[in-house]
DNA sequence: TCAAAAGTGTTCTTATTACACCCATGG
DNA sequence: CCATGGGTGTAATAAGAACACTTTTGA
């Protein structure tokens, strides 16, 4: 074989980290692998690219296929290309992150045939591959894009309360938040609609209800909103500039 | 040929996007490409990955042959892959882009037969490929980095005015910026050590010489400092939420 | 002596933080 | 009536923004 036919003796595929928020917890749905190598072992979703798939196309493919959602937020982080991270070959990927709704995901074939479970982010262990620090780049990527685009409201069902609205940021950027700080600062973006109604059923004071005003957060998203939650970034500085100045 | 084989009918390349600083303008390397396709066009270095190299091998290499630099900046961006972007054959590209001291660029070998070029990032015209694309994600990022890290000094020579200073960022940022605000805030984050030393040969009152502090530097970058430098970001957003709320 | 860029403080405004009690409901 | 989480405001501090004149040099 010459030269010139050892660059096309590679592959490349997409791997999607999809993220769900569920029990006040971040989850990143994985599958359990049924065939070597790695067999046994959980994975994130993906597959091979085809020739003619655009690489968004061949990662909405791998959502769909698992989850049978499409249209949802779905963005690349970045390539994997270590030479030894596919055992059977040179194999590139892709990974992808996308936030989906929990609640309308739907166990559909094709995840049934592949185990596919929820795990809590913070809990997940061994993955297959380099599974693991594609999971971490995506939950770094996806920590920094919580700050700037309100996308938050992706994970959440269309009505929800603001407690649930700050456990999902405090699960994804790992620290507390003042609930008194978090509900000024979220209410005066305005882009929460009060639904005047209540949560039903809960054994307190019940809730009131929200839902994301889409108008305005189309605006936001398109022209790139400061959407900054910075208590927990400063508390955090704060000891690293302490730490430094040693 | 089956369709396991097409899987492998194709090929992966790194494109680099690296910056310079001179002439208070931020400038790009383009090489002029010698053949088809897009023979004659301005285009990003970039090559083939080999199939024993990993992916930021690929884009050092690339770097190095062309400016003779290691050990500088580079990281990567995302990849690109749409079927159709390259006329031959399917190709994905891993972009990349390094920041380098324009003063140490010296023409090799390689970039003289390239006839590589620095170009303003402001004035680039049509490139070869989706070239113009990749430059616009790679300088995306980089305004997003240079907001959080100090990373604007990979692009200085060792010692700098903070004049000089000043205009790189705003003419990463696309914004001006106060004089007497930028200095207090940079010289408030002991980033830089004053050598006692001025200007030579201006005809103007003589700038003082900073360079910046190696150790800190080392400790921000690592930690994950937040350099933040707003103002502009403010005034866009609040131009941009006056029109939102319409 | 003129042109050109360097250098320098203060005030105002806005954003962030810290913090504690009463309320509504179901069991 | 108790347990549970919902809901609310204010004061102190810190950060950001706006702004104009004097200084030093070479030509």
């Amino acid at each position: 074989m010459n030269e010139v036919n050892n660059f096309f003796k590679s592959a490349f595929s997409v791997d999607g980290v999809i993220f769900g928020f569920d029990e006040g917890d971040l989850k990143v749905l994985l599958i359990k692998r049924g065939e070597e190598p790695y067999k046994g072992k959980w994975a994130l979703p993906g597959d091979l690219v085809y020739p003619n798939e655009d690489l968004s196309t061949a990662a909405g493919r791998v959502l769909l296929e698992l989850t049978g959602l499409k249209n949802v937020f779905l963005e690349q982080v970045r390539a994997f290309g270590e030479v030894d991270r596919h055992p059977l070959g040179r194999v590139i990927t892709i990974a992808y992150f996308s936030l989906i709704k929990i609640s309308d995901y739907e166990v559909t074939p094709a995840s049934f045939a592949k185990k596919a479970q929820w795990h809590s982010v913070s809990e997940v262990g061994d993955l297959a591959f380099d599974h693991n620090e594609i999971l971490s780049a995506c939950f770094g990527r996806l920590q920094e894009i919580v700050r700037t685009r309100p996308v938050g409201f992706e994970l959440l069902p269309p009505k929800f309360t603001l407690t649930e609205l700050q456990h999902l940021y405090e699960s994804i950027l790992e620290t507390d938040l003042d609930k008194r700080n978090f509900r000024k600062k979220i209410l005066s973006m305005k882009l929460l609609v009060d639904l005047d109604e209540t949560q039903e059923g809960v054994a307190h004071r019940p809730a009131k209800l929200y839902e994301f005003d889409q108008k305005r957060y189309r605006a936001f998203i398109s022209e790139g909103f400061s959407f900054e939650l910075k208590e927990s970034k400063r508390k955090a500085l704060s000891k690293m500039k302490e730490g430094a100045i040693l």
